[in-house]
DNA sequence: CTAGGGTTAG
């Protein structure tokens, strides 16, 4: 306990340095000291309020603030500098303005935090009339708060409230002319063309005092710009001014090489990082994941995430968008779910980072969950949270919920069009997909390279050729979109769907890109399904050409030799796979049955159901008989007898999960199924008859498209 | 006073 006579001491040595105080406890001390023995004396109270303010300690500082009447210069001092710490920039200014009009000048120390504030209030304005301030004190070669300006101007830039970098222009060209001429003559140029950020680096030119702080505030400024090559240019300039790259010079470089998808100069950073003892830096570990994430070296990711020592949210954001965004879903759930354990709080990024990974592994239940936390969390009017939902929901097969979370949407940008235009096509909404193209087109929102291969999706699942004609004419000439890889394919699919397989096999000759074994094989699947073998052989050439180990046109041409009866050819397809050593893919199905995902592959028997899943198949089969059903059984097999060519059927593995989702939910439930690669026309068939018998929507995605199934019929309208 | 992470892709 303190004696009082602590207490006097304590008062001695702080009247004679301030800052010798060292703990919050004794300025509270100090504090208390004060009430008891000295009336409020503006200055003395005003050191108080600077020492509460450099232990952040607002509530303190503005309770001895507000009993001043006329605050003198060192308590506005400390309580704008206390507000702007604790992120309260609002109030940070509301008091600066208000020191003003009290007659108040501010000191060059104040500067930094005011110009601080205006930047993260997008204040612009206020931001340009305090430096008009900063110059007519004179005070604008003040190493900080030029900092803070060119901080400050390469912001606004990259919102694009580019009129203050003529403030910078002026500077440079004018060689400083008076300077209240000058502060005149901006509020008349204002609107005048604009300069752009290479002024701020022209500013930092005339800087009498340059420090790393201010290199690094224009190479952010200039990589955060996608000015690269700037960037770039001004850490070399910086080393020759004998000033050596910081942790926030690296993690300003590197998304460059992110960008760029360069491994090796992104290596040589994490070696300079390594070498300086940066490595544990969090900054730098984010920005490490990310490029290696980008250059698709996952390892390389998780590898720098386990060795930072400390974590942040960013770090959390960062690995599990590395995952999700290539492709390892389950360990970015299992890292998102770690997060949660580190009690590391969720953010906006962190949602958008990860509801990908529910679409594409079809989780509606984990989507849902997700979907709550973000209402929950007051994320929902976010656009990149929206647009992931709206395809979230539109993959797991619950398209009007994409649908209605896209219409409560305050503001539609490109990629949530892209988004619910691609979703619609999925589920073969294919007219609708296209109005509400053209209405976005309307809204003034142009379209990119991915929303015209959801267009094409959306003609090629509802076989609307002379639309998709359409579009892939304007898509160059409107909006000077070269055609790609993807479109080309999405065009020759809908050719060859729509039956057209001449048109389709010239498409694909005349492309001007060198066409892929994936392109023709969406023609070659075009030719099994409308039976033309002559085609087919002529387009597996082509395949085989480019692409010597396509499992799949093995497979198709082997099926396709088998239905006709030329069985020494499809032995031939079978051997030639073997000999390569290629594998087809596995066909597998999977359910969400209460929260759990029920995998199945194609013939496996391991379901701890599996006999209760039989009997069903085996009832229903009946069933379906008295509706009409046929078995399609000539096109995979050729050396058992019908009866069993019926059981082989079975075995498929969307009817295992069919029959798994029958026996295992309450009548009348909506059953969603996905498979990895194409339904087959006899399941198709058989699932149709299904859904009629057991008087069930069933809901199946495959590798193409969604397949509404109710009453005998089925949205795809037997054309997919 | 300066730095890192996000949505759409047959």
């Amino acid at each position: 306990m303190p004696s009082s006579s602590m207490a006097k001491t304590l008062v001695k040595t702080f009247l004679k340095s301030p800052h010798s105080l060292k703990t919050k406890i004794q300025a509270k001390q100090l504090h208390a000291q004060f009430l008891k023995t000295q009336p409020y004396s503006p200055s003395s109270t005003s050191i108080l309020i600077s020492i509460y303010t450099n232990f952040n300690l607002l509530q303190h500082s503005l309770f001895l603030f507000n009993s001043l009447n006329s605050p003198p210069f060192l308590a506005w001092k400390s309580i704008i500098k206390c507000y702007s710490s604790s992120g309260l920039f609002a109030n940070s200014l509301t008091c600066f303005v208000k020191m003003r009009s009290f007659g108040v000048y501010p000191d060059h120390t104040m500067f930094p935090f005011v110009i601080k504030a205006c930047v993260f209030l997008k204040n612009l304005r206020l931001g340009e009339s305090i430096h008009g301030c900063i110059i007519r004190m004179g005070l604008d070669f003040d190493l900080f708060a030029g900092n803070a300006l060119l901080n400050m101007y390469a912001k606004f830039q990259s919102l694009q409230l580019t009129g203050g970098c003529k403030v910078f222009a002026f500077n440079v060209f004018d060689g400083m002319p008076k300077r209240d001429k000058l502060c005149g003559r901006l509020a008349q140029e204002r609107d005048k063309s604009v300069v752009g950020l290479d002024s701020v680096a022209k500013v930092l030119e005339t800087m009498p005092k340059r420090d790393v702080v201010s290199y690094n505030t224009v190479i952010a400024g200039n990589a955060q710009n996608g000015l690269y090559e700037e960037a770039l240019r001004m850490v070399r300039e910086m080393g020759n001014a004998n000033m050596k790259p910081d942790s926030f010079t690296l993690s300003s470089v590197l998304p460059i090489f992110a960008e760029h998808v360069d491994v090796m100069k992104g290596k040589e950073i994490h070696g300079y990082a390594i070498r300086h003892f940066f490595d544990s830096d969090c900054y730098i570990g984010s920005s490490l994941i990310d490029m290696y994430a980008n250059c698709a070296r996952i390892e390389d990711s998780c590898r720098v995430f386990n060795l930072l020592s400390k974590r942040d949210d960013i770090s959390w954001n960062s690995i599990i968008a590395a995952c999700v965004q290539n492709a390892v879903f389950d360990e970015g759930l299992k890292l998102f779910r770690r997060m949660l354990t580190a009690k590391v709080k969720p953010r906006d990024v962190t949602f958008s980072s990860i509801m990908p990974a529910c679409a594409y592994l079809t989780t509606l239940h984990l989507g849902k969950q997700l979907h709550g936390y973000i209402i929950r969390g007051g994320f929902d009017d976010n656009v990149f949270i929206a647009s992931s939902l709206v395809d979230m929901y539109a993959k797991c097969g619950n398209i009007k919920a994409a649908r209605w979370i896209f219409d409560q949407m305050e503001h539609h940008d490109m990629v949530s069009w892209t988004a619910i235009i691609m979703g619609l096509a999925l589920h073969g909404h294919g007219r609708d997909a296209l109005s509400l193209f053209k209405q976005m087109e309307k809204d003034g929102v142009k379209p990119n390279y991915v929303s015209y291969i959801a267009v094409f999706t959306a003609c090629s699942h509802a076989g609307l050729t002379d639309e998709a004609w359409h579009f892939f004419n304007s898509m160059s000439q409107n909006h000077g979109i070269k055609p790609g890889l993807e479109h080309y394919a999405a065009m020759a699919d809908l050719l060859g769907r729509a039956g057209k397989l001449n048109e389709a096999y010239e498409f694909i000759s005349s492309m001007h890109i060198a066409p892929t074994g994936s392109i023709w094989s969406t023609l070659l699947s075009a030719c099994r399904v409308h039976k033309n073998l002559e085609l087919a052989e002529k387009v597996a050439k082509e395949i085989f050409k480019v692409d010597p180990e396509n499992v799949g046109a093995y497979v198709l041409m082997s099926n396709m030799y088998a239905a006709s009866r030329r069985w020494k050819e499809a032995a031939k397809m079978r051997i030639f796979m073997k000999k390569k050593g290629i594998r087809k893919e596995p066909a597998c199905s999977w359910i969400e049955v209460k929260n759990k995902v029920h995998t199945f592959i194609s013939g496996d028997k391991s379901h701890p159901l599996y006999d209760r899943i039989f009997q069903a198949l085996k009832d229903l089969l009946e069933q379906i008989e008295r509706e009409g059903y046929i078995p399609e059984t000539n096109e995979d097999f050729h050396d058992v007898d019908e009866e069993q060519k019926k059981y082989m059927l079975f075995s498929h593995s969307e009817r295992l999960a069919l029959a798994f989702g029958i026996i295992s939910t309450p009548a009348g439930t909506t059953i969603r199924i996905t498979k990895n690669i194409r339904v087959c026309v006899d399941c198709h068939t058989a699932i149709k008859l299904i859904s009629k018998v057991v008087e069930r929507e069933i809901i199946v995605r495959d590798n193409s498209r969604f397949h509404h199934f109710k009453d005998g019929k089925c949205s795809c309208r037997d054309y997919w």
